[in-house]
DNA sequence: ATGAAAGCGCTAACAG
DNA sequence: CTGTTAGCGCTTTCAT
């Protein structure tokens, strides 16, 4: 009852190996290039395998080999809008990039809060090998404490450390704030404000803490502090709220750019000039800061390079080396109209 | 030699079994919810699932079942900026969400051009149960017809009927060409003009039959073409040609936004205004049209609907079910200032 | 309703 | 260098 071949799945193994007069073995060697096989064996076998358009069976080398040749992408999905931030578009384009050049493959995990048990099965049952998983937004992760011992690379540090997750790649958030509030004292601006983003978020509290630390490097005051949710709207009511309480104010740093644009309406409101009263520096470089009247200057982030460097750390983990546990990436200060003068 | 539990790997259905004190097969009934089961034993092995934190092993698991549970969308990579074209930002989240219903996970592939070995090598593999493939762009999909009778989905029709991909989700890009005409003749537009896109991608060939037919339909003459890349510059000089050609035309369709947008510019250097002098409409919808000087009337598309649409055929076929080969999705079109009046 | 047994297609010792 | 022999963890007849 052998049916051979032609019938109808996939070619098997046995199959190549019957084809070329070898056992199975012999086949599997010459599939995963082992060393150890005759030439002549080589060019036989292989050309059984492109004789019958010879596909090794992914699930049954995975099962044995308990590798996948895999590795998850897992995103926050909030609000469904994933892709239309462009920061997780570009890391997921920096991990294409790194993986391209390997055998591997993503899974894209699109992680909707409610199923978080969801994407815990999945990454415990043996799809990946391990898996990449960014952070930008709150979010509880605390179901990668339970992953046993599946290799995890963190984009972006987690408001909270995440038992079992050691490897994370970030952004100096700090520094780089550091680095926009440097160039307003640069600029002779004296009166600084900040829009700071959320608390309960890394990116909110890191940069206002680059903010707070740079001021008092430069001995000015530090009491010109306003909350914004990283709308424009919120950026707009940060404003309107810091020239109520100091019209002399002279610059201002937005823990994103979305918050200011927003702040530019909100001066404009108020009669005051973007750069010539007021220089604006964001944060994120986003699709508006190049746009935007004036044009803003703001921190660029290199986000498809942290989206490959993910992938490598994940890879260089996989293939059993030591890696550091915290690889932060520099920033670069965008310079434009806004802080002129 | 039995290493029953605890020592490092996940549990398996053995150690459930010995567990709940019945057989592997018992388990696998309850885990994969046969109704010919007892209710004690059923609760018996599931307190043992839930204490041993069991969770099926997917590769032991497709190996006899032949399935994955997971689907690939390929996407051309052309220029690595995939996710920069919020198109392809878009079909993501769209079969994303779709996805999100069910138990199928997605695993993209940036197909880049050269690589398309690698690609079919893992289609034919048995990683996924079925693959959408976005063809919006230039490009060979020939392995395609290599793979086997593995149920494929087309986003976006290509160029060339692709061998054993019978099923596509398309934009009517003709009907929306022709609504966007009409709505220059409802203007009171007569000497209309097109910028049309690659004669070599389905979007440029459509749309410029779209206009064609409905310029014909209103008895206009339909001479006024010039074809360009979809770039903004390239229809910056096809609108400089079609001035040249006709210096009182008085609508513009272009096949792209970008090159209305480039359109703009050639009619602000020929000192005519859009949309007294010209009124233009582009195609897209994308993220300058509704920022530009003056905003752009454009054709919407239903992307993230296409994105869940292909998901949703891929998955009923995957089912069993006889899905219309060809679905199309419908317009809209936005209007806004540039062809006021 | 449940168990026993036979593989799915592959890799990995272990012999030769 | 090559073949033999065991399974990897699961589903699925076929009995019972």
């Amino acid at each position: 009852m052998s049916t051979q071949d032609a019938v109808a799945g996939a070619p098997t193994l046995e199959m190549v190996a019957a084809r070329a007069g070898v056992s199975r073995a012999t086949v599997s060697r010459v599939v995963n290039g082992s060393p150890r096989v005759s030439p002549e064996v080589v060019s036989a076998v292989q050309s059984a395998i492109e004789a019958l358009e010879y596909v090794p069976n992914r699930a049954a080398r995975s099962l044995v080999s308990r590798r996948t040749q895999a590795v998850a992408l897992v995103m926050p999905e909030s609000t469904a809008k994933v892709f239309a931030d462009p920061f997780f578009a570009s890391i997921v384009q920096g991990v294409a990039l790194c993986l391209a050049g390997t055998e591997y493959t993503m899974t894209l995990l699109i992680e909707s809060e409610v199923q978080s048990a969801k994407t815990r099965r999945f990454l415990l049952s043996g799809n990946v090998d391990g898996a990449l998983v960014v952070s930008h937004h709150v979010g509880d992760h605390s179901y990668l404490g339970l992953t046993g011992g599946l290799p995890v690379v963190m984009g972006g540090r987690p408001l909270v450390p995440v038992q079992g997750v050691r490897h994370v790649v970030d952004v100096d958030n700090v520094a780089a704030s550091e680095m926009a509030v440097d160039h307003l004292v640069d600029r002779g601006r004296r009166r600084l404000a900040t829009i700071a983003g959320p608390q309960d978020m890394p990116p909110g509290l890191d940069r206002l803490d680059g903010w707070r630390r740079a001021v008092a490097r430069h001995g000015l005051p530090d009491d010109l502090v306003e909350l914004g949710d990283f709308t424009p709207g919120s950026g707009a009511g940060a404003m309107a709220r810091l020239l109520q309480r100091e019209p002399r104010l002279d610059g201002v740093f937005a823990a994103n750019d979305q918050m200011a644009i927003g702040a530019y309406s909100a001066l404009a409101a108020a009669g005051l000039r973007v750069p010539e009263d007021v220089a604006v520096v964001g944060f994120d470089d986003d699709r508006f800061a190049a746009t935007a009247h004036p044009a803003l200057t703001t921190v660029h982030q290199p986000l498809v390079e942290m989206g490959t460097t993910m992938a490598q750390v994940l890879l260089r983990l996989l293939a059993g080396e030591d890696v550091e546990e915290r690889t932060v990436l520099g920033t670069e200060l965008v310079v434009r109209r806004s802080t002129a003068g």
